[in-house]
DNA sequence: GTTCTAGAAC
DNA sequence: GTTCTAGAAC
């Protein structure tokens, strides 16, 4: 098992669950990069958002359920933080960051990390504009194998 | 994804 | 001299 299945292993572990329902867990990120940074990972196998169509609209409406309760059990503020997908995602299994917008942390140590939560490179998950443009994004991804994110 | 580090850039 | 960047990691 390489470094890129860490989280498929991590969401094993029951120690490690900070809440989770039938289909959804959230784990605390292990390199954090602001002060709170949590992940939001379906418990199905899907490896990345490359592998989402419109069947997943319900799973996706999970996660982001699970990232406002996160929010709300660590008595946090939602207006603080960035929830979305990265772009370009590193690791196995989809996840959905929920970061505080400080990023103050050891781990952020390069213009990369902070570019990966900043820019294009970051994908929100904002309700109805990411299902309507994001996922036809997907879709249109599905057939030129080449996403752009305008926005 | 992180760590390490040689070589480049400043 | 210090910071930045890019590539290897068996």
């Amino acid at each position: 098992m390489s470094w890129s299945n860490a989280l498929v292993k991590e969401i094993l572990k029951p120690e490690s669950l900070i809440i989770s329902s039938e289909i959804a867990v959230v784990i605390a990120d292990k390199f954090p990069k602001a002060r709170h940074h949590y992940l939001v990972l379906p418990l199905a196998d899907i490896p990345s958002i490359f592998h989402l169509n419109r069947s997943h609209l319900p799973l996706l409406e999970e996660l982001h359920l699970l990232a406002r309760n996160v929010v709300e059990v660590k008595g946090l503020h939602w207006q603080d933080f960035n929830v979305g997908f990265h772009a370009e995602p590193s690791m196995q299994r989809l996840h959905l960051h929920v970061v505080s917008r400080d990023f103050v942390s050891p781990s952020l140590k390069n213009k990369k990390h902070w570019n990966s939560f900043n820019t294009e490179l970051f994908v929100p998950y904002t309700s109805k504009a990411f299902e309507a443009g994001f996922m036809r994004q997907l879709e249109h991804h599905e057939q030129t194998k080449e996403i752009e994110y305008s926005g």
